[in-house]
DNA sequence: CGTACCCATCGACGCTCTTCGATAGAACTG
DNA sequence: CAGTTCTATCGAAGAGCGTCGATGGGTACG
């Protein structure tokens, strides 16, 4: 890697107050590796609009919601809701409980403040 | 899709104050399909450990970040940063400007509700 | 006890994504 | 102008993800 000399960039625009050289500047620490992978595997879960529209969903209800009304929401086979929300549960973004024949689904209630925020993301 | 009469649930559990059927409720109207497509892939841009490190440090860093700041951070090969930094870029998550030979990478400054909701997400 | 119904899991197919090496473009240096 | 350095793009290999049909477990009803 090329080391400027603390001279080389000439005219650093708005770069000047705060550096200068022109690369090779500290950065932060990174993250613990299980931190970044966990953010990571959280904003994954709600990549997909399928998803996003469940959660959407479960953010406008006031109850637990049925996966009969997911399917018959969505134009997708049963097995595919199931999928998507078996991914949201592993994510630790819902919550589910069996009522009867019934599967219900609502947003866990204690959410790490990471999935707070990303969830603040979905209307 | 079974339709179960009104009294079928004999034993609603906590759901009994909210729900009289076990199924087939009524549920939000669903997202416009480019909203949820878009939230969609803002959360996938963020959905990766490395990407996830990289938005660590640029909202740690009071400057623009180099990318040969990146390579030196990770353990990747420079197209692959290269490429992780286009993807945040079609996000809308970041920007860049080139100075001399240095590309320069920050966080976009007209985020989105949606995209600073989501980068709070990050520490 | 047999039937009907709902949900989760499994296997398979196709697509996308991550990563790499190789290459091309842009800019500074001598 | 030739050479060096940094970055972005291209093509390919491998892994991961979304979707489906088929299957199995669990519950309610007659």
């Amino acid at each position: 890697m090329r080391m400027p000399t603390p001279e080389a960039p000439l005219r650093p625009l708005q770069l000047a107050a705060t550096r200068t050289k022109g690369c090779c500047n500290d950065v932060a620490p990174p993250l613990p590796d299980g931190v970044a992978t966990e953010l990571a595997n959280l904003h994954r879960a709600i990549g997909d609009p399928t998803r996003v529209q469940m959660l959407h969903i479960l953010k406008a209800a006031d109850a637990p919601v049925c996966v009969c009304d997911f399917t018959a929401a969505f134009n997708l086979g049963q097995p595919t809701v199931s999928h998507h929300l078996g991914k949201l549960r592993a994510a630790g973004l819902v919550t589910t409980q069996r009522l009867g024949i019934w599967a219900f689904y609502e947003l866990a209630r204690d959410l790490t403040p990471a999935a707070a925020a990303a969830l603040a993301a979905v209307p």
